[in-house]
DNA sequence: TCCTCCCATTGAGACGTGTTTAACGGGACG
DNA sequence: CGTCCCGTTAAACACGTCTCAATGGGAGGA
């Protein structure tokens, strides 16, 4: 896959490179907010990964111009916690995601293959198990074609655990994906979402199993 | 946890310390940016919390040099909200994460947790032997694809025998690594762990071993 | 060779703790 | 102002783990 990381940092951005050819993707960089527009204006790549303060023009600009282009290139924003505003959260650039520095790498891989999925013709952003089928990008699972009305809670947890599939999760992991560090809510929040989650997956072959004292995994079970 | 806390203020570091240890990690504490740097070539930590102004070299000095000498310690910026400037938004440096001062020591803790368990997740080292396959990040032991089932005890046995293949063990150094100081129990249950792990890696290339009035010891045998 | 002692193993039961579940209430959103 | 989520609290429950006690087996001495 080709990818533009735009980023000024040269360490950060040497550790996702590094990080993502490792995963067989093709990268380019560009430091500078400038020579990132003007490189978008000619090449053409699967997903930008754009910082948003930069020297040059900064992110949004950057992004702003892609937009106004009409390029619908992917782009996922990176940027510190104190920076996300609601520009930011309401995605209102134009961006299709955002992460949090500093990044956990595992999420950027997984964010990335949703991205190009959807890219990819809208085709397999969805995971399928038997009769269950969660589609990430329409945040919509279904069984035999019938709508499990998930609250957004439970959408979340889905995806964390699809996410995670036969990796068990401690709760105090999947809090922390679930909430940010000003939100502090008990772990029995957690408990109480793969409860919730858990009663409307049944009839499904996806199954939360819990290991007391080691947490939740999430695997496809046979029958 | 093992933490190098770096900060120059006293007071401050202090209550950091009290306020870690009370948690049970275990840390150091530099005053003086020099000294902080030499102690980082040669002693290994799980975290670092680094002040930006110290005496000697500054943070960010002592930082870049950490960086380029490869090393990928987790590390925490702590500085005064006046003296966040785009070096630090961007964690440019290379920090894994920054927090402002006053710090918030729930807030504090958190990060430190997440970014332990990231390094520890993300290093998703995995044991092989044969037809079995003990995978460390995801706490979850198959043999020819099929899942173990180990508890939580198993577990830290597991990943404790291991850990020091080929090396005997007491086992009251088992008892040790399996408890904490508050916890005492008998050595008896330390057997009854080995029991039921041993009776899990049947027809297993990953044996152990007992030794009358040695201990225990973990191989990988031939057939 | 046999006996004895000591340590390890094994099984059964009890205790404690992590997990589940239900009911409540605050809060956001329309 | 009403509705619907979602997190909290508290109680019930279930399971894992420890203790206790009995059994088994190897090593050393007579």
């Amino acid at each position: 896959m080709r990818m533009l990381l735009v980023e000024d940092n040269d360490d950060l951005a040497e550790t996702i490179i590094d990080r993502l050819r490792a995963e067989g993707h093709s990268i380019d960089r560009e430091a500078n907010g400038d020579q990132a527009n003007s490189l978008l204006r000619h090449a053409q790549f699967d997903i930008v990964l754009l910082d948003i303060n930069l020297p040059g023009r900064s992110g949004y600009e950057v992004l702003r111009s892609l937009r106004a282009r009409d390029d619908q290139t992917p782009v996922i924003i990176m940027t510190a916690r104190s920076q996300i505003d609601d520009r930011v959260l309401g995605l209102d650039a134009g961006a299709d995601d955002y992460m949090v520095k500093p990044v956990d790498f595992r999420e950027l891989s997984a964010r990335c293959r949703v991205l190009a999925r959807r890219r990819a013709g809208n085709a397999s952003n969805v995971f399928t198990a038997g009769n269950f089928i969660f589609d990430r990008g329409a945040k919509r699972a279904t069984v035999r074609g019938q709508d499990l009305e998930l609250r957004a809670r439970e959408v979340q947890l889905l995806e964390i655990l699809i996410g995670n599939l036969g990796r068990m999760l401690t709760k105090e992991e999947v809090a922390d994906k679930l909430y940010s560090f000003d939100e502090a809510p008990s772990l029995n929040a957690v408990e109480q979402i793969v409860a919730r989650l858990r009663k409307k997956l049944e009839g499904t072959p996806l199954v939360v199993k819990t290991a007391r004292g080691l947490g939740y995994m999430a695997y496809v079970s046979e029958d």
